[in-house]
DNA sequence: CCTCGGTTATGAAACGTTTCAAGATGTGAG
DNA sequence: CTCACATCTTGAAACGTTTCATAACCGAGG
């Protein structure tokens, strides 16, 4: 900046003000720091303009997964409501990583941004509860979290009640669901709520196979366990805890002969764009991934805003079935 | 730091000493400030650090997309890479928006970043060769450039070779391809890579039915014309430029009763993770993802480092072919 | 001709670190 | 007891901005 207001012929303050507030330039003077700037390629220093005072205007998302779908619509809402608020966001993936996770919000802490969202690796980590501790702001997604701080989640015991209150309609009584480890609070829930759509409806039996993981390799392995039972035992209609587990169990029953959905119904659960693009396209319980991103932001730029007297929401939305062929053969 | 000093009754410089380079430091001084920081939850100012000289140990992925798998499994290679050399990744989401592009472009130079990895939404737009003109390493991920910038590509012309011969190789005269617009770069070199294995064989045609996106409602609306055609004159093959347009053509099919590969073998391209989860596990075209970004990751870090003297390099990786049911019924 | 008000431009302080030359303290040899 | 030397600590300068009180300038009104 020194050698902008050298070769403008300004000083250091002028040419801050031609950055910060041009109005208060004449016109002849800002044009001639306009061209300095043009001429020596000037870009100002960020850390420099933080230091003194100003904010970072950035934000960051520290994501579980970035190769999750789900994850990178959320990602998504979230940069929408940052992006019209004149914000950055950092993406930062954790994979899963404890310890990754931890180094990130070391990382973002130092570099002073002006709010976390996350969802969490491990929702006990200490140090998000630190972080909020000395000030930064933090909203938790797709997780829920106690009443000192937001969070935006999606009531996944609605979600199971929906999947299983179709099935019941269409007629099924013998109902698998496919999902694991119950450890979860997700699978609990969904199963939880599809129990809860049983005992209503006061018909229909739910049994679960337990998978150690909610991928398309368990899927397959639950289709063969599936398959393996004697017909007039085996369920008629599975319920998956997401959308890999019912693409494997589809896939397993493609392999196997069995008709989709006239001899096994499926629902997946999470709609992803592959749910749709599924040779026989797979009816799943739709989040709004959108909104819960937009939802989260919106929190977290209010709190960064006013930190005095911001009461902690937790929000929670519903989540939507949407039917296909997978559970509906004349469409 | 004014703050630890004083608690620990030490000054400004011994507590930056404890910070960077504690051997320096007697045992007792650094408890001391070591504990300081501890109670008054002291967090380094990394814009301060960053000012005084200290780089940003920051380097940046601004990707089209982060929504295609394909993106985020370059982006975990970087990372790793990143990661091993103890300096942090954002993920900047273009969104295949110029504006966006060059939004995070100028927020990166002004955060100064060590360096700028990226997959343009626009090759040619100047705002990238005026950053790397101003000095900032840059890192073309999945294009090409020219000589004066470094990339990283896969060998498009030799997929679409490996993609054809194999579809020879197993019988097929008559192949269909399938993609669009030809004015994307990748679409033109698989073409002409297919037909290259062609006329090497001395047999077989191409028949390019261009789409406008390369996505699974083209890929449904491409398995529609097909199936309209008399079957003498039908394809019996189709070699598809993304995944997702295979995946739109096996669910026409398997909706208009034609069986995959019997009637219509399917060979896609970038092996996504769904390809291998289809109801018909799709042969593909894989590219080297996880490899493509470590090699990028490794140029960039070598041009930050050693900015003098460093030649740029344009590697070009080949693809494999992986051969599944879609194309081999008897597995 | 002087004063006043308004518009522009200036200069210095401040932000929170790191670095480095120099000072303080302690140790062992002579 | 002194000196040389090593170890530890200190204080001040520097990094590149923004901000704000103040100065310079200009034209108009008295």
């Amino acid at each position: 900046m020194k050698d902008v207001a050298a070769r403008a012929g300004v000083s250091l303050g002028t040419v801050s003000n031609v950055l910060n507030r041009p109005e208060r330039v004449s016109d002849r003077t800002r044009r001639r720091v306009e061209t300095a700037i043009e001429t020596l390629g000037f870009v100002r220093n960020e850390s420099a303009r933080q230091l003194r005072g100003g904010g970072s205007r950035t934000l960051a998302y520290v994501v579980l997964d970035t190769s999750n779908p789900f994850f990178t619509d959320v990602a998504r809402g979230i940069q929408e409501t940052a992006d019209a608020q004149g914000l950055v966001v950092y993406l930062c993936n954790s994979g899963d990583d404890p310890h990754r996770q931890a180094a990130y919000l070391d990382l973002l802490e130092q570099q002073r941004v002006e709010g976390v969202l996350i969802t969490p690796a491990d929702a006990a980590d200490p140090g998000i509860a630190a972080l909020a501790r000395r000030g930064m702001p933090v909203v938790v997604v797709d997780r829920g979290a106690g009443p000192d701080r937001c969070s935006v989640t999606v009531d996944d015991v609605l979600g199971g009640d929906l999947a299983a209150t179709h099935l019941l309609d269409i007629g099924h009584e013998r109902v698998a669901f496919i999902g694991g480890p119950r450890t979860l609070g997700q699978v609990a829930d969904r199963i939880a709520g599809a129990e809860r759509a049983l005992t209503r409806a006061g018909r229909g039996t739910l049994t679960v196979l337990e998978t150690s993981r909610l991928d398309v390799a368990e899927g397959r392995r639950a289709g063969e366990r599936l398959a393996g039972l004697p017909a007039a035992r085996r369920p008629t209609a599975a319920f998956c805890a997401n959308d890999l587990l019912a693409l494997g169990l589809l896939q397993q029953m493609v392999r196997l002969g069995m008709r989709v959905p006239e001899d096994m119904a499926i629902v997946g659960y999470d709609d992803i764009e592959f749910a749709e693009a599924a040779a026989v396209p797979l009816t799943s319980v739709s989040q709004p991934r959108h909104l819960l991103g937009r939802t989260a932001a919106d929190l977290l730029i209010a709190e960064a805003r006013a930190p005095e007297g911001h009461v902690h929401q937790q929000v929670v939305f519903d989540p939507e079935l949407v039917v296909r062929t997978s559970t509906r053969p004349h469409q």
